[in-house]
DNA sequence: GCCTCACATTGAGGTTACCTCAGCATGGGT
DNA sequence: ACCCATGCTGAGGTAACCTCAATGTGAGGC
């Protein structure tokens, strides 16, 4: 079996690969900006999903939270430990079910949210800005259709 | 400090929030698509991606291919490890340099991966397809514009 | 020829973000 | 009163990364 590299003319069909490709790079760019632009919060993704989830929904279960996030309850429970220890969250128990227990963004863990989503703002601004209103106006609505 | 969910005409300024989190959806719907798709051959995204590497650019170092990946030299040693006990690649010592060791695609490995790119492709089709060609036009002018 | 420094790979051990499984307290229907 | 379902968490595991240090080798200087 031979060195056998890619041949760039052995494209059939229409080929979408380039698109999704495409998608892929920039998808990449994005996450790296955005890493950067947490690191001054110290702040994993992942955290600042939860907190953005507890933020929009407001205060839940546990049980609940990893539903929003996919996660397993058991996950969930690292999590909310993770923000309870700095003081982002807090935990509480539920007066309607003593199994429960609900979880509810603390003062601190709102204003961080408020200086992330500031920052996220203007990185976003910064990529898709270079973009004219009418291709913001296309991306949206090109993506709006790939969501289905 | 009381209940206090996301106002929803808070938004200020452009905003271009909306359309990274509809990119981040659509993201999300290709991975787990992609995933689906690479179920049937047991393989993980990130070894996929090692193979893919092999497959482009030939047969090369360990370290060139920790380069390709944008991983540690120590952590291409451990995709090659799991690659090479399925058979996929095989290591050869560098006639060059005896320090290196070359990876190579196997015949196994090429024929996994001739399987997967069928597959990827008409998984791509399925979701660009609903996009009319001007569209996928626009979509492809956008993103590399993005990608800068 | 010998020394020293740089480089390629890998063993040992750590981190993050997930997972499953089992255990405990509680809730709710019969 | 019983029994099963539910909500959370301790224990322990996995994948994909990482750093640091050890081993073998290459290469230039003296």
């Amino acid at each position: 079996m031979a060195e056998e590299r890619e041949k760039p003319g052995a494209r059939e069909s229409a080929g979408d690969e380039p698109l999704s490709e495409a998608f892929w790079a920039v998808a990449r760019r994005l996450r790296e900006m955005s890493q950067e632009t947490l690191a001054p919060w110290d702040i994993s993704p992942s955290h600042l999903r939860a907190l953005r989830v507890l933020k929009r929904y407001g205060t839940m279960r546990l049980s609940e939270l990893s539903d929003h996030l996919h996660i397993a309850p058991r996950s969930a429970t690292e999590v909310v430990d993770a923000l309870e220890s700095r003081g982002l969250v807090q935990r509480r128990p539920d007066p309607a079910d003593r199994r429960a227990t609900l979880v509810e963004v603390t003062g601190d863990g709102a204003a961080i949210l408020a200086a992330i989503r500031a920052a996220r703002g203007t990185e976003a601004e910064r990529v898709f800005g270079r973009l004219s209103a009418a291709d913001r106006a296309d991306l949206a609505r090109i993506l709006r259709v790939l969501q289905d």
